[in-house]
DNA sequence: GCATATGGGACTATCTTAGTCCAATATGCT
DNA sequence: AGCATATTGGACTAAGATAGTCCCATATGC
């Protein structure tokens, strides 16, 4: 349904990887191999996620990148609106270019609250329970089917 | 940030305009003047309604659509569904195809739970919501900006 | 049979996305 | 100072998705 791009995906890899670093300085090529992402792509990256002030960047020999905060301090609304700009989930609710079918539409306003509830969703996620396998969240678990099973009853 | 296609909005008016005309059959020329989309889309969005079981189709001459269940029972989730497929918020976490990746790539699950949390929220509000203002959303409401009115002929 | 509709699909132009590459700048080390 | 390393910014292309249109077959009512 829904969709973040690729590069996003990619992106919150390349963050999972920092935050599994801890704090040290990791050049876009460790971080290439870490993650086994290309390497233009993950400089491309890196330099949207400095931008993005979601990592620190290091010039110069020995430079490199590293989370701007702890990973408990990054949401995912945060990647998402780094990686992804600041689109809504609608194109006429988040412009000024309000169609002209406005007047018979009451419908962006449902997708405007929809895209809150959403957002506050992303809200409640941080990098580091993206990072490590938390499994706090506030939804049952019909079928997680994906290489490691992992014990946890869904609480709620 | 998240994204839905112009083509599920749009798509979203014609279930709303449908829900106003409580039952009655409309031809797809109906639709499109009522709701300024222009006739060739309408016709295609209909199209592709139908196959959803959202909308019930008569054919031949006065024939049209109508919804197929009262707009109580119409979920913004199963809109999205029909409108932009049962994609998943990410690639990989959707298909069989596992990326290579998957080792050190803890992320796609958290992404799952995001993904089944938004979902959660699209199934709460129904097509009756998005007709008319109902308000009665599980959310606070920051700044809901709406005012200036634009031209964007791009159909019709 | 004719006018009116939908059904299914093909088709194209356009936009976005993914991915790559290059020249400029900044820093550490010898 | 000079060289190697690394980020910065932007341009660029190829591929894919999207929006939108059109055509022909089929079904129904008069």
């Amino acid at each position: 349904m829904l969709r973040i791009s690729k590069l996003t995906d990619y992106g919150t890899m390349i963050l999972v990887y920092l935050a599994a670093q801890t704090g040290k300085v990791c050049s876009a090529n460790d971080v290439a191999s870490g993650t086994r992402i290309a390497l233009p792509t993950v400089q491309k990256l890196l330099k949207i996620l400095a931008r993005g002030d979601l990592v620190h960047s290091l010039r110069g020999a020995d430079g490199g990148y590293a989370l701007s905060r702890p990973p408990e301090r990054i949401s995912a609304a945060e990647i998402v609106d780094v990686l992804e700009g600041p689109l809504s989930i609608t194109e006429c609710s988040m412009t000024d270019s309000q169609c002209e079918l406005e007047e018979g539409c009451p419908v962006g306003d449902a997708w405007q609250k929809i895209n809150r509830t959403i957002r506050g969703a992303l809200d409640t996620v941080t990098l580091a329970d993206l990072a490590h396998p938390p499994h706090e969240f506030p939804l049952p678990q019909p079928s997680a089917r994906r290489g490691k099973i992992v014990e946890r009853r869904s609480h709620d």
